[in-house]
DNA sequence: AACGTGCGAC
DNA sequence: CTGGTCGCACGTTA
């Protein structure tokens, strides 16, 4: 076995003790002189972490003396808009390094240079010396000291969370190699480093352009070769970029004056931690060095420390649920034997990392185990399959992650995070932590400021209280009259989604690409024409620059208002362009509409895996009204209004090995769903008679033969019905058809006058959700709409609005759910190859194998219809195609 | 990082 | 004041 090499860890002082201090409120940590002290203990609860997870055997930490160094020499200016730093944070730095002393860490400054040129140089001689270096810092400048054995740990979401920055992370991220990072920065600028870059050159524009010309000297050599308006501004503003770039360069040959011996972790000296974190008031903090540091020999004063972990047993006795957290059993192997082979249910939780399941926690009543990946065996993963009785906690998450590496999860017979959900959609966080402190009054996680202090959790116990959850909740939602729509909807619902994610569909990458090609030509076209027409080149996408244009520069007069002025919003350029004629107007419209489409295209091929395909993930908990959310990406605002967006859904394809794809959908769902709950006769008609259903009540409400209702009366009719579902005012409904308030009005009379079984029962809903709280739906999901009673009269409308919606939107959320949980497990039983990709609110995307297509469609068919009984036929519409706009009808 | 604006879908 | 439900990108501000 070769030795493994020594590593050295280089940490940027400030940087990290900035990132600390903000992520940890100055409030929670005073002495009662008035000493702040969150910078300190943010830094050194990091530090720790940091130890402990990368066991480095160097440790060196830099900080800046001033803000004077040569480069403020050069350029007065440099990091100028820096303003002075929050006086909570005065005195920290000297702390810390009191602090850091204390722990026997050796901590380095140099006259006239800045952290960042010490850990360069360093960085550099301890590469050469054969060390493994990892590097701390929030500068991004330090990319350029990327190499094989060198990594920046780059802290992002505050301090909790280090992104390891290899030079394959930086390609991911900025699409160059880390090298090239700080050309990319000089071309772009850096805000907080007050050096501003080339006018118009974004990140996307740098990385091009270092793509094809390898460095900042190259590009600048073939200046001449680059087009348009961004060329131009490249050849005007050039010296900028020169001079970022020699400001951005780390110093990397600088004598530190040091041996590396001399950054050789040693155990601390006890007397003096105990005396410097005592001035600070640190406690919990000193158990941890002493434990992760060790103790230097005749510097203790009290009992030697242990390495063996305290067992934490929480004891609290709550109402209804007893918890007494049960110990951890001397035998991890006799207990998960009893738990396997018992026939009650026994509650799972997993640690969930990006992709996979990093660990778990198995709990019953009286048991808990925790478990690392390491520790996931064949019984394990037997167990997770069988049908033996699971509560698992966001049972969809572990499933999809499972399927990834060939396992599978059976047996759910529970999952409290739905649970909650259903108990209450509303509330904001649905984690473990969240839902055990709300049902159960404890706190699993300390809060956010002392975060940083658990490093660890146990797995086992959080598992045992989503046993107690489930519990809880069980009776909750019996209380309630939402079992059913729990099981039968929402916990179905899960398996499914999870295949359907794990699934993925494929993208037409080359499609894509080409497509953005073309749209990048397009904006690049159209954004000069706007310059052109007025006279400067400003930021199309900044509201902000485009108010000042507007409405001061060009003198036209504001529609509707925002918060920050006038708004600039399509619906308010229409009404200019209709006022005023001016080709800006026209120009910017399509400026935005092209830029979007690009925007989607762009986001939509960056999630492509490697597999080809793009996996979304649906989100159960994330809406309020019962609907899935999908995002990472969102599947569900892919395109199809415009000529330009089908091209999108042009490359969402059939994979290999399948025949096509085919798209179902129920046809105005949501109409349907409100003639079944008003019972308005008219409207039940409406739908029996087969007829258009616009041109029907067109014609109820004219007075003439369907057949006579034409096309403007039509859409007349058509945006009243939808507006009747979104709670629209006659104002809104004058607004969207441009018709006078006096018309919209009268419209509004005509249709309630024909179809008055539907204004009763809006104004029932209403009436009964302010009675009850909440509204429902067939199905029995409940929604609380606390704010109907509200004093503030935007508030009380907004909720009257969002009552009126949520049963139907609910009730065709429902309906579709249970579509898909019929679809699903007619295709299984089927034994079938075809599956379920994508559920777009009415619709699904199916993937269709060969020779399956006549069976598949009639299942689906079947199962999409039997999903609900109501008052009137659901209908449904299938198309099949290559891809999903050819499956489009 | 958080907010505001704007916009894609159903 | 003025149409419901979302997710995401961008600019701006801090």
């Amino acid at each position: 076995m070769t030795k493994s090499k020594p590593t050295l860890l280089l940490i940027d002082g400030h940087s990290l003790a900035f990132r600390a201090f903000y992520a940890l409120s100055p409030d929670s940590f005073k002495t009662p002189d008035g000493q702040h002290t969150n910078a300190v203990h943010g830094f050194i609860s990091m530090m720790l972490n940091i130890l402990q997870n990368e066991k480095p055997t160097h440790l060196a930490v830099a900080f800046d003396i001033s803000r004077h160094s040569f480069r403020t020499d050069e350029y007065p200016e440099y990091k100028g808009t820096r303003g002075e730093s929050p006086p909570e944070f005065n005195g920290q730095t000297e702390l810390l390094r009191d602090a850091l002393a204390a722990m026997n860490i050796t901590t380095l400054t140099r006259e006239n240079y800045e952290a960042d040129d010490i850990i360069a140089s360093l960085a550099d001689q301890g590469a050469a010396a054969g060390y493994k270096v990892l590097i701390v810092s929030g500068d991004r400048d330090t990319f350029q000291l990327i190499q094989d054995d060198v990594t920046i740990l780059y802290p992002v979401k505050g301090v909790m969370n280090l992104a390891r920055m290899t030079d394959e992370a930086v390609l991911e991220k900025y699409g160059i190699h880390a090298k090239q990072y700080p050309d990319l920065a000089a071309l772009v600028g850096e805000t907080s480093d007050n050096l501003p870059g080339v006018p118009g050159v974004g990140p996307k524009t740098a990385a091009k352009w270092l793509q094809q010309y390898g460095d900042l000297q190259g590009v600048l050599d073939a200046e001449k070769d680059i087009p348009g308006k961004v060329g131009e501004s490249l050849r005007e503003h050039r010296e900028l970029a020169i001079r970022n770039r020699r400001l951005n360069h780390l110093v990397r040959d600088l004598d530190i004056g040091y041996s590396f011996d001399a950054f050789h972790l040693v155990p601390v000296n006890e007397t003096a931690v105990r005396d410097s974190f005592a001035k600070m008031h640190f406690r919990s903090l000193l158990e941890r060095v002493l434990r992760a540091l060790g103790v230097e020999a005749g510097t203790s004063s009290g009992p030697a420390p242990t390495n063996t972990e305290v067992q934490v047993v929480v004891e609290e006795v709550i109402t209804q649920v007893d918890l007494v957290l049960p110990k951890e059993p001397k035998s991890a192997a006799d207990a998960l034997e009893k738990i396997y082979s018992s026939p009650k249910p026994s509650a799972v939780f997993f640690d969930l990392g990006d992709e996979s399941i990093l660990a778990a926690g198995i709990a019953n009543q009286s048991l808990r185990v925790s478990l690392k990946a390491t520790d996931f065996d064949k019984k394990f993963y037997t167990w997770l399959a069988s049908a033996q009785p699971k509560i698992a906690f966001n049972a969809k998450s572990a499933e999809r992650f499972l399927l990834g590496s060939g396992k599978t999860l059976s047996g759910v017979a529970d999952d409290p995070m739905l649970m909650a959900y259903i108990d209450n959609p509303l509330r904001k966080g649905f984690s473990a932590e969240d839902l055990v402190s709300e049902y159960l009054g404890v706190q699993l996680e300390e809060e956010s400021a002392e975060e940083l202090v658990q490093s660890d959790k146990d797995l086992s116990a959080i598992a045992w209280y989503v046993f107690q959850l489930s519990q809880k909740l069980t009776s909750v939602l019996a209380k309630s009259n939402q079992t059913n729509v729990y099981k039968q909807v929402e916990l179905a619902s899960s398996s499914p989604l999870a295949r359907m994610e794990h699934t993925g569909i494929t993208l037409d990458v080359d499609g894509m690409s080409k497509l953005v090609k073309k749209l990048d030509k397009e904006v690049a076209k159209i954004a000069s024409e706007c310059y052109e027409i007025i006279g400067k080149e400003i930021n199309l996408a900044s509201p902000k620059q485009l108010q000042t244009v507007l409405f001061d520069d060009l003198g036209m007069e504001g529609t509707s208002k925002v918060k920050t002025g006038f708004s600039t919003n399509a619906e308010a350029l229409t009404t200019l362009f209709e006022q005023n004629g001016h080709p800006f107007l026209e120009k910017l419209l399509a400026h935005r509409e092209v830029t979007k489409i690009r925007q989607i295209v762009e986001t939509i091929s960056k999630a492509v895996s490697a597999d080809g395909r793009i996996h979304t993930t649906y989100v159960q908990t994330g809406t309020s009204t019962g609907r899935l959310s999908s995002e990472n990406p969102n599947l569900q605002n892919i395109p199809v209004r415009s000529d330009r967006g089908r091209l999108i859904r042009d490359a969402f394809i059939v994979g290999d090995d399948f025949d096509t794809l085919l798209t179902a959908d129920y046809s105005q769902i949501e109409m349907r769903i409100l003639a079944h709950l008003s019972q308005d006769e008219g409207l039940i008609e409406a739908f029996k008679s087969g007829e258009d259903l616009h041109k029907f009540v067109g014609s109820r409400i004219y007075g003439v033969p369907p057949a006579e209702v034409t096309g403007a009366m039509r859409s007349k009719v058509k945006a009243m019905s939808y507006g009747l579902v979104y709670g629209l005012s006659e104002y809104g409904l004058a607004k969207q058809l441009r018709i006078t308030n006096a018309d919209a009005k009268q419209l509004m009379a005509d249709y309630f006058d024909r179809f008055g079984g539907v204004r009763r029962y809006l104004s029932e809903v209403v009436e009964e959700a302010k009675d009850r709280g909440y509204t429902e739906t067939i199905a029995g999901r409940r929604r609380p709409f606390p704010d109907l009673k509200s004093k503030i009269f935007a508030v009380k409308e907004n909720a009257r609005r969002a009552a009126l919606n949520a049963p139907i939107q609910g009730t065709a959320a429902d309906i579709m759910k249970t579509a898909m949980i019929n679809v699903d497990r007619a295709l299984v039983t089927a034994k079938v190859k075809s599956r379920i990709l994508l559920q777009v609110h009415d619709e699904l995307v199916i993937e269709v194998a060969k020779g399956e297509l006549e069976k598949v469609q009639e299942l689906v068919i079947k199962g999409m219809n039997e999903a609900a009984q109501l008052a009137v036929p659901l209908e449904v519409s299938v198309g099949v195609g290559k891809s999903w706009d050819e499956a489009a009808h």
